[in-house]
DNA sequence: CTGTTAGCGCGTTCAG
DNA sequence: CTGAACGCGCTAACAG
C-alpha cells in the first residue's frame, strides 16, 4: 500500500503539508506561485492521494456497498452496470457482495460491506429482513430496489411487477388465448408473486377463470422452466400459451416445447420477463416485459447521491414495458371462444399431442 | 461513518485500546477474565472493526481490485463470480471497475483502484499497455487472466484458446464438414486472434484448404454473429458448419439461420465458444467449447492470495473442453469428401437456397 | 500479560 | 494566504 504521501510532496515544494492538501482538495485561497509549485511536485513525484487516509480523516469512505443476489446473475447484471455508471466521476464507487448463502444469520455479507464503512447502502432485493434493513437505513443512506421495506418506502425503488404481469397476460388475451399456464417464480420472491398477480387479475378482467393446475412454479431458472413445462406437458390440460415469470424460464420452456415438436408461437405462445440481453437473439425472439434494469440502476446510484448531498431523493417511477417480438402469436382457432372448463381433477386428460395446437381438442 | 471505537469498548471494559486490539486480531495473550470483559463490551455496544482505520495502520486495504471489462458481460461474469468466492473468508475483498471507455488515456479505472490502495490486481484481458501493467506490477501483485503479458508470464493465468479452436473445428471435421465458415472476434482481441489460429491449423492437420471467404468478423457480439452470418449466406459460398468465436455471436447466427429456414444441424452445424451459462438451453442446445470461468475466476483469486502471503503462486493449467450438445451433426452427404476448391472470386455464386443443405450443389 | 506511546496519511481548525 | 498542531480509529513496538 506504499505510495508518495502528502508529506513528500510538501517537502519537495517547500510548503506545508496543509498548503498541499488545500491544493489538492480547492480548500481555501492558494497563491498561484506556490500552487504551481507543488503541482510540479506532484507531478514529478507521481504523488496520488491515498483515499484510506482521507476516508479516515474526512469520515467517509467513498465507497457505496451494493448488496446483491449473485453477481453473474443475468438478470442483476443489468443493475449493477446501471449503478456503476450512476456513479461514475462521482467520486463514490459501488462495492458489490453477493447474499449467496442464505442460511447466514449473520448476514456476513453486510458485514464486509459495513466495516467497510459504506457510505450508503443498495440492496437489491434480497433476503435480509425488514427490520435489520430499517435499523442500519437510520445510520446508514440506504436505497432498496425491487422490494418494499415497511417504513422505507421514499427509498424503495420498485416497478410495477404487478402491471407487468398484467401487460404480459393481457397480449396473450389479445391473441385470444384463453388458457394460459403460468410458470411461476419462488413464492419468497415478492416480484415474482406480484407477476402472478398481475396474471391472476388479467384473466379475471377477461372474465378467464383461473385454472390453477396451469400455475407450476420455475424457480426463475432455466431448469425449473423446463420441469415446470414437463410438467404442464403431462398434465394433459389444453393449454396455447405460457406466460413465464422470467426470460430464464422462458427459455427452459421453450427449449421443451421445441423438443417436443411444438412450434412457437404456432403451436404455443410463449411470453417472458425481464428481457435479457440475449432475449432478443434466441429463437424465436421472445416476447418480453421489459424491466429497464440499466436505468433503474442508474436511477438507483443518483438517489443515494441525493442523499449523500442532503438533496431530497428523486425516485422516478419505472414502468414495465411490453417487448413483443416473435414468440407470440395468435392462439391456434381463436375465432372461438371456448368456454372455460371447471378446473376438475386431469384423470381423462391425455399428454397433449405434438405438432397439433394444444387446443384442439377444445374446439 | 460514524460508529463505536475502540476506545469506547476499552473505556467500557476498563482496560486499555491495546488489550483490545489483541483479543479482536488474536495478538498476544490476554488473562480470561479481561477477555471476557472485553467482549461483553463489544456485545453490549455492538462494536464493528473499522476497516478502513485498520487499514491505515497496517498498511494494508484488504481490497483487491478486478480490473474487468464490463461488469454485465455474461462472459466475464462467471470469473467475477469465481474471483469473489475465491476471496471468500479471506478477509479480502474484490473491488471490480469496468473498463469500459476505451479512449480512455488516463485509466481512470485503475485510478479508482489505485487510489484506493487496494493490496492487489486481477486484471481480466483489457486494453491497458502492457508496459503500463508490468510498471504496476512492481509495487502490486497481479495476476492477468487471458492475456501474455511478457515479463509477468508466471502470474498469467491462460487457457489454451489456440487449443480450443483446435477442438471446436476438429469436431466438426470430424462430422465430416469441409466446408467450415468461421465467425471471427476483432483482432485486439487475444482470445479471438488464438480462437481462429487453432481453427485455421485444425483445417490444414485436416488437409483443407482455408477460404479466407468463409471468415468474417463478429464483434463477439449477438448482433455481430448476425451481420456476420447474413453476410455469409450473402457469399452464396457453400457451408456446412459455422464455427463461431463466442457463443454470444453463435447465437446471433442460429438465429439468422433459423429465419432463413435453415435447420440446425441438419443443415448447417453451429459451434461456439464460452458455455455460456444459457448456452445448454437455447434452441438446439449449443455445441461449444467451455470455458471454465468460474475456477479460472477462483484459480485468480487463489493466486493473488498466495502472492499477498509470499507463497510461491501456483497457477493450474486449464484446459478447454468441447462440449457437445444438439447444434452439430454430421455433415450432410459427408460420405463423400468434396475436394476444396479454389477460393476465386464468388461471382456465379447464388444464395444458399432454403431448406437445402447448404453442400449440395457440391456434390 | 498489560498499558503507554508513537505513528499510518491526510483534513482541518487555529493562530499568525 | 500559510503553517503548526491535533485528531480520525487502530496497530505495533516498547516498557513495565
Amino acid at each position: 500500500m506504499a505510495g508518495v504521501t502528502l508529506e513528500q510532496v510538501a517537502l519537495e515544494a517547500r510548503v506545508s503539508t496543509a498548503t498541499v492538501s488545500r491544493i489538492i482538495n480547492g480548500t481555501g485561497k492558494v497563491s498561484a506561485r506556490r500552487k504551481k509549485q507543488v503541482m510540479d511536485a506532484i507531478e514529478k513525484l507521481g504523488y496520488r492521494p491515498n483515499l484510506v487516509a482521507q476516508s479516515l480523516a474526512r469520515g467517509q469512505s467513498m465507497n457505496v456497498g451494493v448488496l446483491t443476489q449473485d453477481i453473474s446473475s443475468p438478470y442483476f447484471s443489468q443493475m449493477h452496470k446501471g449503478i456503476e455508471q450512476g456513479f461514475q466521476g462521482s467520486g463514490y464507487h459501488p462495492i458489490f457482495v453477493s447474499e449467496e448463502w442464505r442460511d447466514d444469520q449473520d448476514h456476513a455479507a453486510l458485514e464486509v460491506l459495513l466495516s467497510r464503512r459504506v457510505d450508503a447502502l443498495i440492496v437489491l432485493g434480497g433476503y435480509i429482513e425488514d427490520d435489520v434493513l430499517l435499523k442500519i437505513s437510520r445510520n446508514t443512506p440506504m436505497v432498496v430496489v425491487g422490494r418494499l421495506v415497511p417504513g422505507l418506502e421514499k427509498q424503495c425503488l420498485q416497478v410495477n411487477n404487478h402491471h407487468g404481469g398484467l401487460l404480459a397476460t393481457r397480449h396473450l388475451l389479445d391473441l385470444g388465448h384463453r388458457h394460459i399456464a403460468h410458470i411461476a417464480g419462488p413464492d419468497t420472491h415478492y416480484d415474482a408473486v406480484e407477476r402472478m398477480a398481475g396474471y391472476m387479475q388479467a384473466l379475471q378482467e377477461a372474465g378467464v377463470p383461473l385454472n390453477r393446475q396451469l400455475v407450476v412454479e420455475g424457480q426463475f431458472s432455466e431448469e425449473g422452466g423446463m420441469r415446470a413445462t414437463e410438467k404442464l406437458l403431462k398434465l394433459g390440460m389444453p393449454f396455447t400459451a405460457i406466460f413465464a415469470c422470467n426470460d430464464q424460464s422462458a427459455l427452459g420452456a421453450q427449449l421443451v416445447l421445441q423438443k417436443k415438436g411444438f412450434r412457437i408461437p404456432q403451436d404455443i405462445s410463449v411470453v417472458g420477463y425481464d428481457d435479457l440481453s440475449h432475449s432478443a437473439f434466441i429463437y424465436p425472439p421472445l416476447t418480453t416485459v421489459r424491466q429497464p434494469g440499466l436505468k433503474m440502476g442508474r436511477a438507483a446510484a443518483q438517489c443515494v447521491l441525493d442523499l449523500l448531498s442532503e438533496k431530497s431523493p428523486h425516485l422516478p417511477a419505472f414502468h414495465n414495458e411490453l417487448v413483443v417480438r416473435e414468440s407470440s402469436g395468435r392462439a391456434a382457432g381463436s375465432e372461438v371462444i371456448v368456454p372455460a372448463e371447471t378446473a376438475t381433477l386431469a384423470v381423462e386428460a391425455k399428454p397433449v399431442q405434438k405438432r397439433k395446437r394444444a387446443s384442439k381438442k377444445d374446439s
